[in-house]
DNA sequence: GTTGGAGTGTCAACAACACTGACATAAGCT
DNA sequence: AGCTTATGTCAGTGTTGTTGACACTCCAAC
């Protein structure tokens, strides 16, 4: 794929930041993506819910007790639109709604155990793939993916996926 | 599952596939993507466009004179979906279409002048929010990058990325 | 040479999910 | 009491995906 056999150091070590090199990137980034979210997609088509209903319950699950307005900011959409989907998720019984005890004002969003459930049997679709790649790749490719996400992030988004990584380990 | 501080090499080797360390990679995916179409969204919502519009520019500027049907297949959605897309940017004169020479029923896509300078000026906004990240990260973060990218890729998707790759050299 | 099937593109209607704007309610804060 | 915050809801709109129906073109079998 790099033809001519450069003998420039400093030519050599920029050669990934060509503008064809970062065409590539962003194909491979728009491919994989439709790869990533394939599997819980086609689950979820056959339940009359969309994507939307996996992220909700794929956030509520990682940090129960989450407030609608924390749910919002991870999330960055409007609060009529999540509010649609979790209107279903309650209604259908996914996902449970409790008011605040210190204040009452907020809502504390669960899952409850048909929701981890159906949150259980999306994230192991996914989780397929993604080990399957990730074994493919092996560790230190996998690190260097992680980094470039990460830098790829706005700083806002950057935040909320750090607060949710150290909450996890 | 996997005790830390293990000697054991193989226990080591396989830390990085722990459904944790998946699960970040999932959410990395996640954020790094809303990153990923940040800035060509805004540039996108000031002219009554979407991100549509922009999957259509990009890859009938990177395979001038595609068919309609190679675009589908690439873009992976339905014809009708494609061809309102389509209708609009050949109404507004950023894209051409062309009835085929020796099989009149296939349109071949091209970008016009001004579809050209549309598609170049999302392009730059896209890259330059990647070669930051690139840079940040590293060659070899940059080379495990595109690794696990491929690797999670669905078999069609990356039968595409790969001739789209090799026709860019 | 006409007919029928496959390939290709278009139009119309509908669903999912995002958005804005406006408003209501309840609870906390000064 | 008055202001702000958190949440929920109604109404309207836009983008992007879907299915269904249909027209045009090519090619091959009859």
């Amino acid at each position: 794929m790099d033809r001519r056999g450069s003998s420039s150091h400093s030519g050599e070590a920029l050669l990934f930041l060509t503008d064809e090199q970062l065409r590539q990137g962003i194909e491979a980034m728009f491919f994989a993506y439709r790869g990533f979210t394939a599997d819980p997609d086609r689950i979820l088509s056959d339940l009359a819910y969309g994507r939307a209903h996996h992220r909700a319950l794929h956030f509520i699950g990682r940090a129960p007790g989450t407030t609608v307005n924390n749910l919002l900011n991870i999330l960055g959409v409007t609060k009529q639109s999540l509010n649609r989907v979790l209107r279903t998720l309650i209604a259908d019984g996914l996902v449970q709604s409790a008011v605040g005890r210190q204040d009452k004002r907020e809502r504390h969003l669960n899952l409850t155990q048909e929701g981890r459930t159906l949150e259980q049997t999306l994230s192991d679709a996914q989780r397929a793939r993604m080990r399957a790649a990730y074994r493919d790749a092996g560790p230190d490719a996998v690190a260097g993916f992680r980094t470039v996400l990460e830098a790829m992030m706005d700083g806002e988004m950057r935040n909320s996926y750090n607060r949710l990584k150290d909450t996890g380990t």
